[in-house]
DNA sequence: ACCATTTGACCATG
DNA sequence: CATGGTCAAATGGT
């Protein structure tokens, strides 16, 4: 392997992720080498088992490099959220939006399976009348640094393993403004190619949905662009539809992450790591073929 | 000790 | 008055 080189403390968070895919990588060299190999003998001869068994355990390495990649990405997804409360700085005290109970003009609808990049902090817990699940209120934990009056409200859906995510107002905790906050967006926005291909969880993407001032929400914003302080839902699918995905046949409890990753959409690919089309799709940034509506107002 | 989360109470709205 | 959103003291983790 060509990573025996000493690790900068830094690195230590992104590392694992980045030698995981560089090892798939190779492993996927290594299929492809062994499938002309099959072909070649094949053409000539009734072909040799044994080829055939390795190529076999080479595409078992390669699902294996696809459960660890999926799997640290949901790790390093659900750590994220607990980092955001834990990086945040105290709490004092917080005006009352001015907007609460108040009517709400239009919300964004959109399905996504990532989380967003900004650092939240739980302030409330409420029972909802009607709802098997109780709703969280979240607000950002820049507001007493920055004022930033961005919250959100998660839900999980009643009718699918989803959640609903609403977001309330905009950041203006910007990248810059605080060192922390800088630097959240900064090691997101040094996320590999090879790590999106696993990470519709990730939470860089999504920071555009609330984040007017990053480059890639122009159409988020120009959706929902009425107001800016309108709120905005996010479905984010969570582990139990990786949990249906059906097993591959022939192969241990391995289950590729596709449906973890794309709501069973596309698993990985070795020649086109990254599906943008479908990554702007699951965001909610493109028009569906299936014509499911994405975005809608209420 | 500090900080984030929890949770009951309070407040605003319809 | 019912409901949803927020506050803030209590609690627990590090």
């Amino acid at each position: 392997m060509a990573h025996t080189m000493a690790l900068a403390a830094g690195e230590l968070n992104a590392l694992p992720t980045q030698l995981v895919t560089e090892g798939r990588e190779s492993a996927a060299r290594l299929h492809d080498l062994l499938i002309g190999c099959v072909q070649a003998t094949a053409a000539g001869s009734t072909g040799s088992s044994t080829l055939y068994d390795t190529v076999a355990l080479a595409e078992q390495i390669l699902l294996c490099f696809d459960c660890a990649l999926a799997k640290l990405h949901a790790v390093a997804a659900g750590a994220e959220e607990d980092d955001a409360a834990a990086r945040s700085g105290g709490e004092r005290k917080t005006e009352r939006r001015a907007s609460n109970g108040g009517g709400n003009g239009g919300r964004v609808q959109r399905k996504a399976t990532m989380d967003d990049n900004f650092l939240w902090r739980k302030y409330g817990q409420k029972e909802i009348k009607n709802s098997k699940y109780p709703r969280f209120y979240y607000r950002c934990s820049y507001k007493d640094d920055h004022g930033c009056p961005a919250t959100k409200q998660i839900q999980q859906s009643e009718t699918d393993p989803s959640f609903d995510i609403t977001y309330f107002g905009e950041h203006t905790c910007r990248p810059g403004n605080d060192d922390a906050a800088a630097a959240i967006v900064d090691s997101s926005e040094e996320l590999s190619a090879a790590q999106l291909v696993i990470s519709f969880a990730n939470s860089s993407g999504d920071a555009s949905v609330c984040w007017p001032c990053s480059g890639d929400d122009a159409r988020i914003k120009s959706d929902s662009s009425q107001d800016s302080s309108l709120p905005c839902t996010v479905n984010v699918y969570d582990e139990p539809i990786m949990e249906s995905t059906p097993p591959v046949p022939g192969l241990p409890d391995l289950k590729p992450m596709d449906g973890f990753l794309l709501d069973g959409e596309s698993l990985f690919d070795m020649d086109e790591l990254i599906y943008f089309h479908e990554l702007s799709a699951a965001l909610g940034l493109l028009d569906r073929d299936d014509g499911a509506p994405v975005q809608s107002y209420r």
